[in-house]
DNA sequence: AGATATTTGTTCGTATGTATC
DNA sequence: GGATACATACGAACAAATATC
């Protein structure tokens, strides 16, 4: 635990950054699909970001059909078809 | 819908213009007293300005009494009694 | 049923870096 | 140099939806 201090390029936006790793952790299926990927709490402690830029970052990744989020719920990682879909309507 | 591209003067601030819109929407009553106006994000889609601008422009508002914001909540009209008052206690 | 906790969503506040005029 | 304007990022307050006890 605590592998902390993310070495965040400069040239890129963080949010985008940290939409990348999200990506990747749901294409490598260490986040797998049916399952919640970690909540905002979570995430913010692990990463070290603002509530905010995280938000940013899920929104693109549901954008692009990676997750789908329940409010009050969680988010969660949609099948493999859905990925790369810029909205569908699959769980 | 998205009427976008609005013409700001090249003469003046962008803030000041923007200042002089919403100012004009609440005389007219397009913003009604009590009532909240849209939110920060809506207008920095709506006007196409960056989220510091906007704050410049309510943070007139409020200091001449058209508005009274409230933090986490929203930005309302205050009763007409309260406009153009530099300052005033009322709701 | 009711209270509490968790989780996501929305809102305003502030600060910084960069670029432009 | 100063004022303006944009994008980004962190923080904080409040709200809604759900889950748990």
């Amino acid at each position: 635990m605590s592998e902390d201090e993310w070495e965040w390029e400069r040239d890129a936006a963080r949010w985008t950054q940290f939409y990348e790793i999200l990506r990747d952790r749901i294409v490598r299926g260490e986040y797998k699909p049916r399952y919640p990927i970690p909540s905002l709490k979570q995430l913010e402690q692990e990463f070290a970001l603002a509530r905010n830029t995280i938000i940013k970052a899920l929104g693109r990744l549901r954008r692009e059909g990676y997750v789908r989020t329940v409010h009050g719920v969680g988010t969660f990682v949609r099948p493999k078809d859905d990925w790369g879909h810029e909205e569908s309507a699959t769980s």
